[in-house]
DNA sequence: GCGACAG
DNA sequence: ATCTTGTCGC
């Protein structure tokens, strides 16, 4: 007699796993990584220590800092923040936000497609008005080429790259925790580092198994035991990047990206109590 | 097959 | 990412 039909209510039920376009967003990354430079590209360079007398439209002054922080209540509500700092003070010369509610689940390996929308907007609205302070160096909470889906002849693609290209742009990748590549390890990274300690080196070259250079793990700050993840962005040479990130750290984490992150949780709050009563 | 997995 | 205050020390 009659069949029950077994459609399956057309409930967004993916074959394989979630309700995310996983082909597309590898196809992405594989067409924007093309794109992807990985030397020094720009037109300024590093103000030599102790002279202040250079044609400053050639020095590197302005280096921005990008993150974003969640709510706990409603995980989809997050603020993004943008901040130029001035290299010479680290200093806050610029800062803006945007409070949004974000539809792309975070997916370890695609975190670009969650948070790139965001910032780069932040740094559209700087170039649209033609702002003075426009970062010429991005710093990023997130990883560069240091990221999954990388063999010898691949390189990583993570979120730094993916802004850098996108916003053509010199950015940085900074990681506060190591994701797992190419053989890397946190414990293999922390016993490395302790063998350096007698050399008075602070960093670490993350060389994975294939013998690929991914970045560095560095001890940004005399007393941090934990060290930050560097790896490179877009058009920057790694050590152009260490020598940078190393330049901002007053604290772990360099300047750009911890004040990015205080002042994203900052204006969360805010927003949040704005709106409960 | 199982586990690991930036923010 | 987020849950979380004070506290011990340079």
């Amino acid at each position: 007699m009659e069949e029950q039909s077994h459609e399956q209510a057309s409930i967004e039920t993916s074959p394989s796993s979630s309700s995310v376009d996983h082909k597309t967003w590898i196809q992405t990354q594989d067409f924007l990584k093309k794109k992807l430079i990985a030397e020094d590209d720009f037109t300024w360079r590093l103000a030599v220590t102790g002279r202040s007398m250079e044609k400053e439209e050639e020095v590197l002054k302005y280096v921005g800092g990008v993150d974003i922080s969640y709510s706990k209540e409603d995980p989809s509500m997050a603020c993004g923040v943008l901040v130029v700092l001035d290299l010479q003070t680290l200093q806050v010369v610029y800062e803006d936000f945007s409070i949004v509610t974000l539809h792309v689940p975070y997916l370890p390996g695609f975190l670009a497609f969650r948070e790139a929308p965001v910032l780069l907007e932040l740094l559209e609205k700087m170039k649209t008005n033609a702002n003075p302070l426009y970062p010429q160096l991005l710093m990023v909470d997130g990883n560069g080429i240091l990221h999954p889906r990388g063999k010898v002849s691949f390189v990583g693609f993570g979120l730094a790259c993916h802004l850098g290209i996108l916003a053509n742009l010199p950015t940085v990748g900074i990681g506060k925790n190591l994701h797992h590549v190419d053989g890397l390890t946190l414990s293999g990274v922390m016993q490395l580092l302790k063998a350096k300690e007698d050399y008075a080196q602070d960093f670490v070259t993350l060389k994975g198994c294939s013998g690929r250079i991914w970045g560095v793990a560095v001890r940004s700050t005399g007393g941090s035991l934990k060290p930050i993840f560097i790896s490179v962005g877009h058009r920057i040479a790694l050590d152009t990047a260490i020598r940078i990130v190393k330049m901002t750290c007053k604290f772990r984490v360099p300047e750009p990206i911890r004040q990015a992150d205080i002042r994203s949780r900052d204006y969360l709050r805010k927003h949040q109590t704005r709106m409960s009563k």
